[in-house]
RNA sequence: GGAGAGAUGGCCGAGUGGUCGAAGGCGCACGCCUGGAAAGUGUGUAUACUCCAAAAGGGUAUCGAGGGUUCGAAUCCCUCUCUCUCCGCCA
């Protein structure tokens, strides 16, 4: 949620943000409408401020005639707090459906975009950032979509997960099952080294969670909900990590906090099926190791470039060919102000996979979270900063396809150790 | 799941209807004292919204959450949530 001092303060930037998200000119009016809805809503605060004000300084008086035993006058006095009362309740309840309606508009007002994000309208707009320069992996013919390799190699079996829970369900099984856990220890161990610490969370989060991270209310539709208690399953790490600073007052020489979580990500991926969606391509249960920072605003950008060496290092050392894109103003998240996706080559496929996507909201996230700092006497909102480092399905599958030999799919060295196996035959 | 006890500021802890945003202590910050430190001592130390051009200084709300009684609620009543103890169940 945008903070409303600065729509008051920057609301030409604010436009233009919103034209950058391709906003009609009718559709921005909304921050007029915000604007006006506070300024209803203040006026009636300071009506109702004073007011009680009065009431109070009153029933003070009513407690000293009552002490001087005067009950008349104070009885006479009674009837006035009475009818401030009245109107009390009136301004009470202007100020509320002011101040909702102000917070309900203000929901639905994107994230302002960062100046350098690119002018677009579909994922083809979005800029490459950092191009692959080398070659791509030749793959012998024949060669194999990572579903098919799947089943010559027992690595994961998706009718079988139909089975136990339904589709979209991957069940990993032998070498696939250690590939899967090795990447997983990989990515954590990488993370430790870049200073972030772990987080084992919780996998289900209440509203109040998911509130503030913003996965509600647009997103409910996404999640996995237990009814009987109340809770949602993650969609990612980021929900319960970030949430862990929610209405904290963090010391500014703590900056930046530097978190990393690996955790099962549960996605409903309503109406999404199709060819594209085959295999490991998009799943409603996977692993995924999140970094998650809060930063102080003057320097978030300098760490969002740090978790972009950070996520280039991962995939440098998978040896999988990938590249950057920035992403433009209408393919970015609703809570973004910047945002890198990371994609991966997938050779069989012959596709590019999205594998990450690191952004910084700035104060959009931390402003419903309330994190923030002591700037001197001012309190801050801090910025937030979150990436997929990385996400394993599609990782797996860049790996299986573009590893595959007639002898069978050979490791990258760095998951030697981990796995202790070299190939999968 | 059953029975009981409780929830107050960064922490501990007083406060059972009036001037209580809340005593006292600890912690923390700054000053005095000291050669330096400890001890001692003085001052300050919540958050949100709001008034004022800003600062200074006001106002309102907040004592787990929500509702109610009352002229007035941290204090009384109701509902919910959470924590602790005992029992039950159980990785």
């Amino acid at each position: 949620m945008l903070e409303l001092s600065f729509l008051k303060n920057n609301k030409e930037r604010a436009i233009q943000g919103l034209k950058k998200r391709n906003f009609s000119d009718e559709a921005i009016q909304v921050i007029d409408h915000i604007l006006e809805a506070d300024e209803t809503r203040r006026s009636a605060q300071v009506e109702l401020d004073n007011n009680l004000a009065e009431s109070k300084r009153l029933a003070g008086e009513i407690g000293n005639l009552i002490k001087q035993g005067k009950a008349v006058e104070a009885d006479a006095i009674k009837s006035t707090v009475s009818s401030l009362k009245e109107q009390a309740k009136d301004l009470e309840s202007s100020m509320k459906v002011a101040s909702e309606r102000m917070e309900e508009l203000l929901l639905t007002v994107p994230n302002i975009p960062h100046e350098s994000v690119p002018n677009g309208k579909t994922p083809e707009d979005n800029e490459v950032f950092q191009a692959w320069e080398k070659p791509f992996p030749t793959l012998a013919p024949g060669a194999l979509p990572h579903w098919e390799l799947a089943k010559k190699h027992n690595i994961f079996d998706l009718d079988l997960g139909v089975k136990l829970t339904g589709a979209g369900f991957p069940v990993f099984r032998g070498k696939g099952a250690r590939l899967e856990r090795s990447l997983i220890n990989f990515f954590l161990d990488e993370a430790a080294r870049a200073g972030y610490e772990e987080v084992a969370p919780p996998l289900m989060v209440n509203s109040a969670s998911a509130r503030a991270t913003g996965q509600l209310p647009d997103k409910e539709g996404q999640m996995y909900y237990v009814e009987r208690d109340d809770l949602y399953l993650i969609p990612t790490a980021e929900v319960p990590v970030t949430n862990i600073y929610r209405d904290v007052i963090v010391d500014e020489k703590d900056f930046p906090i530097k978190m990393t979580g690996y955790t099962q990500c549960f996605r409903r991926e309503a109406g999404s099926y199709g060819a594209h969606v085959r295999g490991l391509n998009r799943v409603h249960q996977f692993d995924k190791v999140e970094i998650v920072q809060i930063a102080h605003p003057e320097s978030s950008y300098i760490q969002l470039e740090g978790m972009l060496r950070h996520v280039s290092g991962l995939l440098d050392k998978l040896e999988l060919p990938y590249r950057i894109l920035k992403l433009c103003g209408g393919d970015m998240g609703f809570t973004s102000a910047l945002t890198f996706d990371f994609e991966v080559w997938s050779a069989a496929q012959e596709r590019w996979l999205e594998v990450s996507s690191v952004s910084n909201f700035e104060t959009y996230q931390s402003n419903r979270l309330k994190v923030r700092f002591k700037d001197g006497n001012k309190i801050r909102l801090a910025h937030t900063l979150n990436g997929s480092a990385l996400a394993l399905a599609r990782i797996v599958a860049a790996l299986l396809e573009n590893n595959q030999t007639p002898e069978g799919i050979r490791l990258p060295k760095i998951l030697h150790s981990y796995t202790g196996f070299e190939l999968i035959d």
